[in-house]
DNA sequence: TAGATATGTCAATATAACTGACCCAAAACA
DNA sequence: TGTTTTGGGTCAGTTATATTGACATATCTA
């Protein structure tokens, strides 16, 4: 059977070039608002997935992340002291922190999207239903490799 | 007119959130061989756009990495002293610098690619070619804003 | 020839990550 | 019940990658 094309080296050294270039697009744009808040991507990633996921754990944020404790904790602790999330501790199990967001944090969050949502609302608005599904599938079947 | 479901903040979100993994992921999968040769992904980065844009200039690479020359220097820098890379001054303009990979390049690229090519040939083989245009032109547009 | 451009470099600093060694409290297990 | 494991936190030191700002040099262009 012949290669397919787009099974074709070339092809997919564009799409490596390509996620690097849309990652850092994306977290590109609200660079300025995180700096207000004395705050860089590393804080801008766990308020993101924190929102998306409230009342995740610590370790679940660990799982998302793939980082350190150590390098969580920094960031963690930065955003506790300004106020912009809290800890509370697990019902089940007392040693869990469950991570949320407060009012200001969804302040924050929604500061961050607005600018952030832009560059994907307009590639999503010039692009067809059809497109937008397959762009996710694709999108997760890379995640999941 | 409705607002479109795919157009959706929690569809949004989830993208910025995906577009994270993905990324990363595809980033991290070549790191063991990186460190073989005392690199990172900074350096990998670098030789990625300098095998996909053969004699580029510096300038050229500053563009398309978008850090400072300075950031760029220490890379090049390491490349150069390893022999992964070689400068020629250019023809028409001699304060140019074009870089090319040289042999000991092209292998290590080679070595690197395998490795991260894996997750995204599993991704688009199980996908349609259809999957696989759509998905580029969505990337595309995201890139573009 | 004067100014702009392409590149290189020194020095200091910031950000975000790492490794490794511990600690405590609570849960799970034997 | 006592022991081990788990979830979380922390100290200290280091590494990787980026930044800002100031200059230096050679070459091109008007």
């Amino acid at each position: 059977m012949r290669e397919l094309l787009y099974l074709k080296d070339d092809q997919i050294k564009d799409f490596i070039e390509q996620i690097f270039y849309a990652y850092r697009e994306t977290y590109s744009d609200p660079k300025k608002i995180l700096k207000k808040y004395s705050f860089g991507t590393a804080h801008h990633r766990a308020i993101h997935l924190i929102e998306r996921h409230e009342g995740l754990t610590v370790s679940d944020l660990l799982n998302k992340l793939k980082i350190t404790k150590q390098s969580l904790n920094r960031v963690l602790r930065d955003l506790i002291k300004n106020k912009t999330i809290l800890l509370k501790r697990g019902e089940s199990d007392s040693r869990q922190r469950l991570i949320f967001l407060n009012e200001k944090g969804k302040k924050l969050f929604e500061e961050i999207f607005l600018e952030q949502k832009k560059r994907i609302y307009n590639a999503l608005k010039n692009s067809d239903s059809d497109s937008v599904i397959k762009f996710k599938n694709v999108l997760k079947k890379i995640i999941n490799e």
